[in-house]
DNA sequence: CGACGTACCGAAAACGTTTTCGGCGCGGCG
DNA sequence: CGCCGCGCCGAAAACGTTTTCGGTACGTCG
């Protein structure tokens, strides 16, 4: 119904007064064609505006040139993360495109015939996408797994994926929550908190497992009241730190970081509604290091992740396994981050 | 090369005991069909985890249940504008997908065969979209109108487009300049400034236009050293807002209206650099309202726009295209803006 | 009892490619 | 001079659907 005028490859052998398989020689290069007809048929090709059928192409090869990218955006939180994801898109839908892939978001939700038919798997190899890219889902829902194992190369961004075509990409959480209580221990915080992001995503429990680990390094004991749980948003840690500032005086934690710059918005926020000064009461660290991080008043201090590269990272992985389609390559990927020192953060108050 | 085992639409027929045909009528709810063979082909469907090929399906009915997007993330910035798009992204793909629609991100650059056949309108019928949806395009780019003149449904997003099949949306932007001014103008300001957005696109023009309106509903006087122009990123609109306050102090502006927020954060810091106070000093607002706005120090004043509304609108806009395919519909709609008033603006100080 | 409508189904063409398998003509080698 | 090989090309099958066009077997109506 879209476009009928559409010129064919059957045209064009016509027109050139040869074969339709010769024309499909000659226009993809192969090495069965003398070089005069080549660029005629090739010239022909380009007065009549020729374009391929992507459709008929990818149903006698049962391939695409199309990646798919399964996103979960998050329905429950109308605004945020999505920074994040976002921009993790634009670094593989760059990597990816210079390659020549297309982008397949999957978003449909309605079953077009009868039955359910949305499982990830299915609705990947309805489309013959040559592998997959998930973000957001949870890597222990049944048809993530079923992807994963299956035979269609895949990878995961912050989503630990097993299966032989299977990979995933991450940035180096565990080591940025070290670095951040390295920083606030350096500067003379002995009473060190945190707020943990969720703790069923990847990003969320090696924050936290580098948090302890940070302590452990700094000679500081971990103690449990002195950590709260989040999900990332700023609410959360609104409420994580009102209940650790709430604490009895000596209890009270001088630095709180955070495993997300959404969640240290929160935590200023609850600094603010006591009276207490950043950072001179209290120190606070985030992580990512969204835009925002940045213009914030103080400028935050936090952990910062290179998402572009993760986006890069995840294509070169898809790439990676459509070359050599041996399982080989790194399983997993992970990004170094980085400590940016904003005004945040400084040594506790000598009051203490 | 992907799955060879795809269970087709053959197979359940032999399995069934019918033709092909029968079981695509069946599968498909057609009429002709008994409701036991229905019955019994759907559930050998089920069993044998059938899965339609979106290619040969395409292939003959010349659909493809998928609408292309073009999105140009500017490359020259690395980072931001993307705030916007991809929230508009997400509604997009939120109403797209309700309706049972994925979206085809175009990313690919390199042309797969011998010559350059990324126009617009080949990379759409080359997919056989069903529509088009371009955003961060030149809507004077002789692609772009070529796209948007064909037999291919498309629409811009705060992108002008012309062609039967085509419409656009995009908010109200010269009414939210308006607001801006006028709320400025009701606090008693006199010499208010404006630095606007890129002149080449429909916002950027647009804001400009309500600018001069508001500035006439007000009684004030247009005046040609009041008004810089920027390119919605915040280092024009720290270059912008410099000129501005080096101007002799009875000549500069008391406000300022950006045409985004990203360049009212470039204009805050313009006056912290110069020791002005926002809002006592200098007042200012912004355009969009990201979600940085509401965070900083003091909250900007700005002009919301409904970004994830701007997606829906594009989204309602190609539904409305396919079903109705008659060229008929608002060829262009437009999004009511929200005047959100925070801390950056307040009456002039009595000096003046 | 014959004709006819109706409900259900099969055969086959069509969609636009890619790719295999030869086949033809011609030059060179033995 | 006969053969083989090679460069170039055509024919045709295949990919997995949808859809048209009948065709069969009934039951029904006149």
């Amino acid at each position: 119904m879209a476009t009928t005028g559409r010129t064919t490859i059957k045209e064009l052998a016509r027109l050139g007064g040869v074969s339709v398989g010769t024309v499909s020689r000659a226009l993809n290069g192969y090495a069965d064609v003398s070089p005069e007809t080549r660029e005629r048929i090739q010239q022909l090709a380009r007065e009549l505006d020729y374009t391929p059928a992507a459709a008929a192409r990818t149903l006698v090869t049962s391939t695409s040139h199309v990646v798919g990218v399964f996103l979960d955006t998050g329905e429950g939180h109308p605004d945020l993360q999505h920074p994040f994801f976002h921009e993790v898109l634009v670094g593989l839908k760059e990597t990816l495109g210079r390659a020549g892939y297309d982008l397949l978001l999957f978003a449909s939700e309605a079953p077009r015939n009868g039955l359910g038919d949305h499982s990830y798997l299915n609705r990947a190899t309805q489309h013959n996408v040559d592998a997959a890219v998930l973000m957001g889902l949870d890597p222990h829902d049944d048809e993530v797994r079923r992807l994963a194992r299956s035979s269609v190369p895949s990878v995961g961004v912050d989503l630990e994926l097993h299966g032989d075509r299977a990979s995933y990409v991450t940035s180096e959480n565990a080591g940025g929550s070290r670095l951040a209580v390295a920083h606030l221990a350096a500067l003379g915080h002995r009473r060190i908190a945190t707020i943990g992001g969720l703790l069923d995503t990847k990003p969320g429990l090696d924050r936290l497992r580098g948090y302890r680990e940070g302590l452990a390094e700094a000679g500081l004991a971990f103690r449990d009241e002195l950590v709260k749980n989040g999900d990332f948003y700023v609410e959360s840690g609104l409420q994580g730190a009102s209940e650790l500032l709430d604490l009895p005086e000596d209890e009270r934690p001088t630095a709180i970081v955070a495993a997300s710059d959404l969640m240290a918005v929160g935590v200023l926020r609850a600094a603010a509604e006591r009276g207490l000064k950043v950072p001179h009461d209290l120190s606070v660290v985030g992580f990512d290091d969204i835009m925002l991080a940045a213009h914030l008043h103080p400028g935050l201090t936090t952990v910062r992740q290179d998402k572009a590269g993760l986006g890069s990272a995840a294509g070169r992985a898809v790439l990676h396994a459509l070359e050599h389609d041996v399982p080989a390559g790194p399983h997993v990927t992970t990004l170094d981050v980085e400590l940016v020192v904003r005004g945040t953060t400084a040594p506790p108050s000598a009051e203490h």
